[in-house]
DNA sequence: CGTCGGGTTGAGTCCATTCAACTTCGGTGG
DNA sequence: CCACCGAAGTTGAATGGACTCAACCCGACG
């Protein structure tokens, strides 16, 4: 069941057998939420971490107008609120994109990782550093790529991220969102949003149908998206 | 000279004596930056983490077309780079928006730190979530704010992350940035920034001379903003 | 067979950009 | 002392990108 997760972690630097199992031991009660539902709500104070084992779930905002905005996709092997273990108190909330299976991880199991296994919060820490590099890849993508750029260089993160665990099918992924919550992580309107895909697939870079997406031109869609891995950190050394 | 950072981390929990000095022996070394100088150059793999002790410095990254993305701003008690302590490689650039003091800590110590005080480790972190909360809500504001509504969210959060460094004068504090660098930030153009400042500035909220932004109407500009302080996680508790 | 949510397309409006000119101000050298 | 210069700020006009409103299509499902 933790088996994304540990390739997740696994990727920045090897996972030892012992810290395999403190985070086993960590993770016991799995929970299931459907589509839509919030798996944070915002304001609240939990206790437990909460790491996905399947499906996609992502952060959000309501601003007072009623727009929302995502600020982070999570997918299998991702902790959507990690962040909460030191944070305490939930800025924003959390929701299931799709049927999501996750476990989650009591903060007094993580904070006894972090009183006696060094080595293991530090790739925890790291994950939500990455975390942030992504965010950062965000902002730039929001203020200075053309949004067709924009589009082509979250294709290619999730391509990217979704590798690594595992959840990818030759040059295709699954991505069960609707062209309106899609808008909602750009930051434009669902009718632009269609238009922007249009473009992409008239450039017959990808192919969009039945929420699978199929990367036709990697080269050229990485190049479409000025996509530079690096923030990522996907290199495995010692951290 | 640490007495920003002190009061950065210490806003969160309470800092012990004995953790202070911790702190004071891993940061040393001091330096100097002029304006428009890189504190730290992308693609670089630092062996140091830098901390601001005065000045305002910002993350940012540049795109082929030439087009600049500052990801954020950092001002005194901030470490710029906490986060390559176990990123590594740079996957950005740093820079000096003014004169910069700064004093630096070798990674070797932080990497002790994580071996032998658990609970400063925890803050350690923390910071870098914090980090990662202010990205989130610059992400919000870039995609579904107005750009006003936005200008007057970042007013909001330096008026206030400065409050508890000390570096702000009854309503009003130094912003030692051009419109252009703004907009930067903002992801704008430079004439479009101008027109928003002059917006706030014609609403009465704020004035703006000199490169020091003076608070006019404060519930008014929290109004304009949507500013809820939460996601900047002030309240002091056992983390 | 009708309905409903999601996707697609067109038309008109508004917002943000570019290009360009002009001002203001501090600094510097004649 | 002031004339000049360059960097930053401000303003106008025209272009183009993104939005809203609205209609229509289509496949899933009751």
């Amino acid at each position: 069941m933790l088996e994304s997760l540990y390739l997740n972690l696994g990727q920045h630097d090897a996972l030892s057998k012992n810290e395999k199992a403190l985070l086993a031991d960590a993770m016991s009660v799995e929970k299931y939420f459907v589509t839509g539902e919030d798996i944070v709500v915002e304001g609240s104070r939990p206790t437990v971490s909460t790491l996905i084992v399947d499906g996609l779930a992502a952060r959000y905002k309501v601003l007072e107008d009623g727009g929302r905005q995502f600020t982070s996709l999570q997918v299998a092997g991702d902790f959507v609120d990690l962040h909460a273990f030191l944070l305490k108190t939930m800025d924003h909330g959390i929701m299931a994109l799709s049927p999501c299976h996750v476990v989650v991880a009591e903060h007094s199991k993580l904070r006894a990782i972090t009183e006696q296994a060094p080595h293991l919060t530090r790739l925890l820490w790291l994950d939500t550093l990455v975390d942030g590099a992504i965010h950062r890849e965000w902002i730039v993508a929001m203020g200075r790529r053309s949004k067709t750029s924009h589009l082509a260089h979250l294709i290619c993160e999730l391509f990217v991220r979704l590798q690594v665990v595992k959840k990818t099918q030759d040059m295709s992924f699954h991505l069960p969102l609707s062209q309106a919550e899609l808008a909602d992580v750009l930051g434009l309107s669902v009718v632009h949003m269609n238009r922007v895909i249009g473009t992409l697939r008239r450039m017959n870079v990808i192919n969009w149908v039945n929420h699978t997406i199929t990367i036709l031109d990697w080269p050229r869609l990485v190049g479409i998206a000025e996509f530079d891995p690096t923030y990522l950190s996907m290199s495995n050394e010692p951290r």
